[in-house]
DNA sequence: ATAAGGGTTCCAGTCACTGGAAGGTCAAGG
DNA sequence: CCTTGACCTTCCAGTGACTGGAACCCTTAT
């Protein structure tokens, strides 16, 4: 398989097959005429690595997951702690996120969004109540 | 004020006024001996900065946002829809980890994390089901 | 005189790609 | 045989928003 087949199996862009070879998360071999070749191995790979990454595990994360994954005697606990410190990273970032939202749209609301000038979102970034 | 007391002032890293003043977002004048001279208005802006960074705008949003304080006679429409696209920033990033959040949750939980090798984590992530 | 604790610049690195230029390869059609 | 177009290759640079570090200057106190 060449990389273009690889891309529509797996949805990743060509760029970042070639970039996840650059960080050796994957190494296809190469044909005579230089181009990469990739067997099954590899695909699954790749979509192993775009189904951990769709879940918000980091390129590291990944590379340990792999090993994991590819380690016979791994103990699933191991696996289990990269799991759960991306679920609290993800976590923290979802609360972050909400605190944002509350006060966006609290901000939004308080807005008249007309074409008169005076704004209470700007208000408040300029001088936050509470 | 030289940089180290707006630093404390704001919360800002000193690092950060630097990179905020290097895009152009501020413009302490210089005193004699080369160092920043931060006056109240900088100050001002560095904090309203810091406060919009804080709710999730963008460095560019933040330029806007100190242009349209600026601006005695801008629309509140302009300024509210700076803070809409921000908002459904914001809420499209929620909806996205919490997709994350619900299946890393799953995952976790379904793993029974001791010392044995067999770990659904792994299976979904080379597979994943449904 | 020196040491501590400011400040300055500039370069490089982070993370995970992404865009673009310049060029090689391959299969099909005229 | 030649060209066209779709592939593929490498390499360099840029993104956003900082952050770390080196090397150096300024100020104040001891």
């Amino acid at each position: 398989m060449n990389i273009g087949d690889v891309a529509s199996a797996t949805g990743l862009p060509a760029k970042t097959i070639r970039y996840y070879e650059d960080i050796g998360l994957v190494a296809p071999r190469r044909g005579e005429n230089g181009y990469r070749t990739f067997d099954e191995t590899d695909l699954h790979k790749l979509s192993f690595v775009a189904r951990s990454r769709s879940l918000g595990f980091s390129t590291e994360d990944c590379r340990a997951l792999l090993e994991l994954y590819n380690d016979r005697s791994r103990a699933s606990a191991d696996v289990r702690a990269v799991a759960e410190a991306n679920l609290a990273r993800v976590a923290a970032k979802i609360t972050e996120l909400e605190a944002m939202q509350k006060t966006l749209t609290t901000l939004v609301h308080r807005c008249h969004g007309d074409a008169r000038p005076d704004c209470p979102i700007l208000e408040d970034l300029a001088a936050p109540t509470a």
